[in-house]
This record gives C-alpha cells, sequence and structure tokens, in this order.
DNA sequence: AGCACGCCGACT
DNA sequence: GTCGGCGTGCTC
C-alpha cells in the first residue's frame, strides 16, 4: 500500500513544448480509483497552476524507473530530482474517460498526421463533458421516420454469396478490409444491414460511417427500422449535451450501432466487430482541421487495432481504393446486377456545345436542352439544372478547338488571374495570358464567367414564368436554408432547381426527370490530380438524379465531347474510367502511385514567406534526389485574414517517405525561420 | 502556452 | 531608491 504509484500526464494544453507526458505521483486515495484515460487536475509550472491532463500511463516505481519517460527526460538527466515529481492534485470533475482503443487511435493520429498528442486525445472524444439532460426531450429528437419497408426484400444471389464470403472473414475474428462494389440500386445497402444482424448475434458492435448531412436520415431511418432501439447516432448538428446521451448508450451498451459522419470513428466501442464506411469516396471523410485525420484511414488501424471487419461501400469508388483492391490489400466485392424491380437509369446525351456555337446559338442552352426543358415544364415534371461554379472562370478554353491551356511542366491546365497571366498551381509556372489559341490560332479564347446567378437570370428571360430555385453557398448561408429549398422543391413550389455540387447526391425528387449538367468539361478543369475523379463522381452521381421514378434524361453540355471521362458517364462505365485514370497516376507518379505530402506554409509577412520557401525549396533540391518537389507555389486563395500562404507539393515513393521528408521539412524550417513568422500543416495524400 | 525570473529606464 | 518594460527559459 505504500508502494509509490506514478502515473504519465498528457497536459491539456496546445504547445509543441509541452507535446510529452509528465510525470506524477498518485496519492494514496486515489491509487484505487485511478485509471489510464482518466482526466486528472494537476498542478503545473512553478506557480502550480491547476491544469487538466490525461493519464496514459500508470507505473509503480520500479518500473517507472526503468521506463521511457525516467530513462529519456532530460528532466531526471542530470540530477536526481526525484523531490521534484508533484502529486495529482484529483480527478477532473464531469470529464469523460478516454478508453484503451480511442488511447491508442490518438496516439496513431499523434503519429500520423503529425499533431500535437493532446489535440489528437481531444479529438477522440465527440463529446467533453458530461451533461444532464432530458433524456426523453432528446429521444423525441432523434425520432425518424420508419417508412422503409424491409419485409418483402428477397436477396439476390449475387447478395447472398457476398454476404456469405464476408460472414467468413468475420468468423476468423481478424482484421480484414472490403470493398462492396455496385451501382446505385443494387442493393449494397442490403448486404450490410445483413452482416450488422450477423456481428449483432455475435455480441458485437457496430460503427456505420456516412457523409455529411445529407445520407444521414435515409440511413437512420432503415437502421432504425431493422434494428430499433439498439442504433444510437451523432452529427454535426446535435448540441453536445444530445450527443453524450447517444455516446452514453454505447458506453452502456444499451445501443450497440452508432452512425454519424467522420467523427462516429471514434465511437467508445471495446468490443468492435464491423466498421461499414458507406459512399466511401465522399471528401468529408477528410478532416479540415487539427488533426487532419481520415476517417477511412483509421477506421482500418481501427479494425487491425480491434479485430473488427472494415466494410467499404460505393458506386464510384474512390481511386486510391480501388487500386488497392486490385491489388489484393482489400478484398473485393461487386454486385453487378440491379436488385428487386427495374429502375432506370436516366437516358444520358452529350451536347457539344461549340456546333452549337458554330451553328448561332450563342445562349447557354442547347437545342437540345431548350427544348427538353420546354417539353418539362409543359408536363409539369421537375428540373435541375447543375452548374459546378468552383470550376469555372479560372482556365481558357478555345471556343473553336475545345483546347484547354495547360502547364508544359505539369498535367493540369493553368488558371487566368486577374493580372493578365495564367498559372500552374502546382509547380508556379506561369506566362501572360496568351490572345489566341496556342492550338489552332483561333482569337476565341473564352474563361467562362457565368455563375449559378447569372443561369438564374437567363432561365427567367428565356423560360417566362418557369418558377426558379437556386440553392448555392450564397442562398443557404442561414441555417435552414439548406432543407427549405430542398423542402419546397420537393413539394413542387419551384419548376426548375440549379444548384452546385450541394445538390449532386443524396435526393430523391419523384417527379424530377431531367438533369441539365451546364458545363460539364469545366468541371475537370480545375488544378488538381484528383480533378478527373472527382467530376466523374460528380456526373455519375447528378445524373443519377433524374428519373429515379418516372423514366429521365440528362443532358450534358459541353465544349470539349473529346475530353473523358464523359463516355464513361454516359455508360456509366466505372472500369473503363478507373483503367484510364490509373494509367494517368502512374505516368506522372500521382496517388496511389506515389504519396503527395503538402506542407502548406502561413505568415503574416509575405516576404518573409517568401524568401524562407525559396530556401526551403533548395535545401529539399539539393539533400533529396528520390522525390520530386512541386513548389512553393500560391494557393488559389493566397490571402485569408492577413495571413498569405505558400504551399509546396513533394511526391514521396511511401509513406514512411512522406514522414522521413515532413520531419526533415519541418526541421529545415525550425532553422531557417528563427523570427518563429511561419507556421506549417501537412497533409499526406493518397 | 503561460508564468516567473531578470536586468535596464522614468516615476512618487 | 522602486515600479514596470517584455526577453529568456522552464514546466514532471
Amino acid at each position: 500500500m505504500d508502494d509509490k504509484l506514478f502515473a504519465n500526464v498528457i497536459i491539456d494544453v496546445t504547445h509543441e513544448a509541452l507535446n510529452k507526458p509528465f510525470v506524477y505521483l498518485v496519492p494514496n486515495e486515489l491509487k484505487d480509483k485511478i485509471k489510464i484515460g482518466d482526466k486528472v487536475v494537476v498542478p503545473f509550472g512553478k506557480s502550480n497552476k491547476q491544469i487538466e491532463g490525461f493519464i496514459i500511463q500508470i507505473l509503480n516505481e520500479n518500473k517507472f524507473l526503468n521506463s521511457d519517460s525516467y530513462k529519456n527526460d532530460t528532466f531526471f538527466k542530470n540530477k536526481n530530482r526525484f523531490d521534484d515529481i508533484k502529486y495529482i492534485l484529483g480527478l477532473a470533475e464531469k470529464k469523460i474517460s478516454i478508453n484503451y482503443v480511442l488511447l491508442n487511435i490518438a496516439k496513431f493520429m499523434s503519429d500520423e498526421y503529425a499533431t500535437i498528442f493532446s489535440k489528437c486525445l481531444k479529438t477522440v472524444l465527440p463529446v467533453k463533458r458530461i451533461i444532464n439532460k432530458n433524456k426523453k426531450q432528446t429521444d423525441a429528437i432523434i425520432k425518424y421516420e420508419t417508412d422503409f419497408d424491409d419485409k418483402k426484400i428477397i436477396l439476390t444471389k449475387e447478395q447472398t454469396k457476398i454476404i456469405d464470403s464476408i460472414k467468413i472473414s468475420i468468423d476468423k475474428n481478424i482484421y480484414s478490409s472490403h470493398l462492396l462494389f455496385g451501382v446505385t440500386g443494387s442493393g449494397k445497402t442490403e448486404v450490410y444491414l445483413n452482416l450488422i444482424k450477423y456481428i449483432l448475434d455475435k455480441g458485437k458492435n457496430v460503427i456505420v460511417l456516412i457523409p455529411e448531412i445529407s445520407l444521414t436520415y435515409q440511413t437512420m431511418s432503415r437502421l432504425k427500422s431493422r434494428f430499433g432501439e439498439k442504433v444510437a447516432i451523432i452529427h454535426s448538428k446535435m448540441s453536445d449535451g444530445d450527443k453524450y446521451i447517444q455516446i452514453k448508450k454505447c458506453i452502456d451498451g444499451e445501443c450497440s450501432i452508432l452512425v454519424g459522419p467522420r467523427s462516429a470513428i471514434f465511437a467508445p466501442f471495446e468490443n468492435l466487430g464491423l466498421i461499414v464506411i458507406d459512399e466511401e469516396d465522399d471528401d468529408s471523410y477528410k478532416s479540415e482541421l487539427t488533426p487532419r485525420y481520415d476517417a477511412r484511414d483509421i477506421a482500418e488501424f481501427r479494425g487491425e487495432l480491434q479485430n473488427a471487419v472494415v466494410l467499404r461501400l460505393s458506386a464510384t469508388p474512390s481511386v486510391s481504393t480501388f487500386y488497392k483492391a486490385n491489388c489484393g490489400i482489400i478484398n473485393l466485392h461487386t454486385l453487378k446486377e440491379r436488385a428487386g424491380d427495374k429502375v432506370n437509369l436516366p437516358k444520358v446525351s452529350i451536347v457539344d456545345m461549340r456546333r452549337e456555337f458554330k451553328y448561332g446559338n450563342k445562349t447557354v442552352f442547347s437545342k437540345l436542352l431548350y427544348d427538353k426543358i420546354r417539353e418539362k415544364l409543359e408536363k409539369k415534371e421537375q428540373i435541375l439544372l447543375f452548374l459546378n461554379k468552383r470550376g469555372l472562370s479560372r482556365s481558357l478554353t478555345c471556343m473553336d478547338c475545345g483546347h484547354v491551356i495547360k502547364c508544359p511542366h505539369c498535367d493540369v491546365p493553368l488558371t487566368l488571374h486577374n493580372d493578365s497571366t495564367i498559372k500552374c498551381h502546382y509547380c508556379g509556372y506561369e506566362e501572360r495570358e496568351p490572345m489566341i489559341c496556342p492550338n489552332c490560332n483561333s482569337e476565341k479564347l473564352n474563361s467562362f464567367g457565368m455563375g449559378t446567378q447569372k443561369l438564374e437570370e437567363q432561365i427567367i428571360k428565356t423560360f417566362n414564368g418557369a418558377r426558379v430555385l437556386r440553392m448555392d453557398r450564397d442562398t443557404t448561408n442561414n441555417k435552414d436554408g439548406y432543407e427549405k429549398i430542398i423542402k419546397s422543391f420537393k413539394n413542387k413550389e419551384a419548376d426548375i432547381l440549379i444548384g452546385t455540387q450541394m445538390v449532386a447526391k443524396g435526393h430523391d425528387f419523384d417527379n424530377l426527370t431531367l438533369v441539365g449538367i451546364m458545363c460539364a468539361d469545366m468541371s475537370f478543369n480545375i488544378q488538381n490530380y484528383k480533378a478527373t475523379e472527382k467530376a466523374f463522381d460528380l456526373l455519375v452521381q447528378v445524373a443519377g438524379r433524374s428519373g429515379r421514378k418516372k423514366n429521365g434524361d440528362c443532358i450534358i453540355q459541353s465544349y470539349n465531347i473529346e475530353g473523358y471521362p464523359l463516355d464513361d458517364v454516359v455508360n456509366n462505365d466505372y472500369k473503363n474510367f478507373y483503367e484510364k485514370e490509373i494509367l494517368f497516376r502512374k505516368e506522372f507518379l500521382y496517388p496511389p502511385i506515389y504519396k503527395m505530402l503538402v506542407c502548406y506554409l502561413k505568415s503574416k509577412d509575405a516576404s518573409y514567406l517568401i524568401e524562407i520557401s525559396k530556401n526551403l525549396k533548395k535545401n529539399l533540391d539539393m539533400n533529396y534526389n528520390d522525390v520530386s518537389v512541386l513548389g512553393p507555389t500560391k494557393p488559389v486563395v493566397g490571402k485569408i485574414s492577413d495571413y498569405y500562404y505558400y504551399l509546396f507539393y513533394i511526391k514521396c515513393k511511401n509513406i514512411d517517405r512522406a514522414k522521413e521528408i515532413r520531419f526533415h521539412f519541418n526541421d529545415m524550417l525550425i532553422k531557417l525561420d528563427k523570427m518563429k513568422f511561419i507556421t506549417v500543416l501537412y497533409d499526406i495524400e493518397g
């Protein structure tokens, strides 16, 4: 009982110098109460300020003396500082402990994303405080309509085969990863619902990850109808109190399934059997905040840690996932047939807007689209016009030959700037804006200044009396703008909906029979190696909005019809798209072949930033011949809230090399930036 | 990050 | 003489 007990504590202060465990003594009265993952209050610094921290290790005297935190800590190195070890003051109140699983995930994130441990520990907690709230009130909030009728579902042979094969993996009780690839309507959901049932019968728990917002209601309603009260949910719009109640149910074993966006990967289950990742190609699985974690990477890590099975689903898997599947790292299961009644895919047509232009049509609507809109308006059916605003008014396209002006050093289009230059956002290459097309000498170079707002004006002018709704970032600013517009369109209060990416996924409009994609090829001209992939996914998704209940059409307007992957969109041919895309990635050593280390530098002093960046570039080029350094380059948005940004793209042959380079880059920066005027952020893609 | 210690200028 | 500036350095 008199044995001294030592605890390693991670202090809740975000600073590099404090990013290590601090040793404290456990007072006798806490010896039986304290465990790893508990949040405690400790005295810190010369003034013994009370600070909170997480216990990550508990050691007796003997073990402590042999531990790294004793042997490797400079604090103990020179003289015996044993007397300076302070006592833990007590357990922090109303704080949730971190279980060993989440502790390991936090450690993983800290290494993987080069982020301070204490920040990762915080990230891993879905709710920070214990909040007492009326439970009934909250349960009412998350009651969903469960009109999903699952009684008559008969599995197809394909589905049964896949379910049986994954069950074999589950029975092995070791980690394995799977991709379920199948077109919409092929019954992917039914496969995972069956597997969830199988896992629950084994007494294990399940995490279901879904993309942000759009799929929440649909998924929840299906899970609730099948598994009732066993299902817990968290989503971004919930209060901490509501979240706490859901998480508590998971801790207490009342719920065995947690559904939610990326942060649901931190479900506190200790007996996890399955992680489902729906629409696995969705960008929202990656966090934009520090740590910039990817829920899909954590799912795989967690699967290994807890001997669970990971199941990804998509009709358009990310190139990187499909690549892993082809390499045998992920088990591939394909659903080729559609399940249940035949659901008609929309009839997709491509219109060459250059021809329209040649024959004197100067409007934004092709003859075909114009006629179809007229037809649908008469039939009182609804229309969606999709415009990828982000890809517009940036790159130069020739109206005669469709040529897109690209960087000579990278296979990405050059971006038009206000100062009459065109620049490459990868390598920094720039030239003066050409007056004639370098391909055919035409003078009709166009930079496409049209946005959703202008399109709305055009529609009102062209289709007199048509009721138009517009959904983009400007019209969804207020908190329920998003839902309002969707509801209003569902209630047929408008004939035409104009939208950006927001409308692409998940929505079901029964009366929608025409989708018009305004400038399809413009979506590809964004300056990123993933542009084609994103464009393909988006177009397939948008086209899929049409004709859910009645036969529908989709018209893709494009200025460069030779530009792939439009044919693949028309044919709904993912594999053909993939084969071409992976060749491109291989040729230019983009992910997933190589890893892409992105270093974001940020400073208030622009010239200093440039100076340091140039020095970094020199150092990188001198010291590394196995990596290709693109940059330093000014990002699209070069200045945000008085901070200037510069970035480097570094292609590294594998993840370990990327991490090494990241470490050395950081080291170089610290040495060069003596003023400490620059902050840096890292991201490894692929 | 914070907080204390430390060594130099203008104030009751 | 001392109050207070923010540079430097440490935190179990």
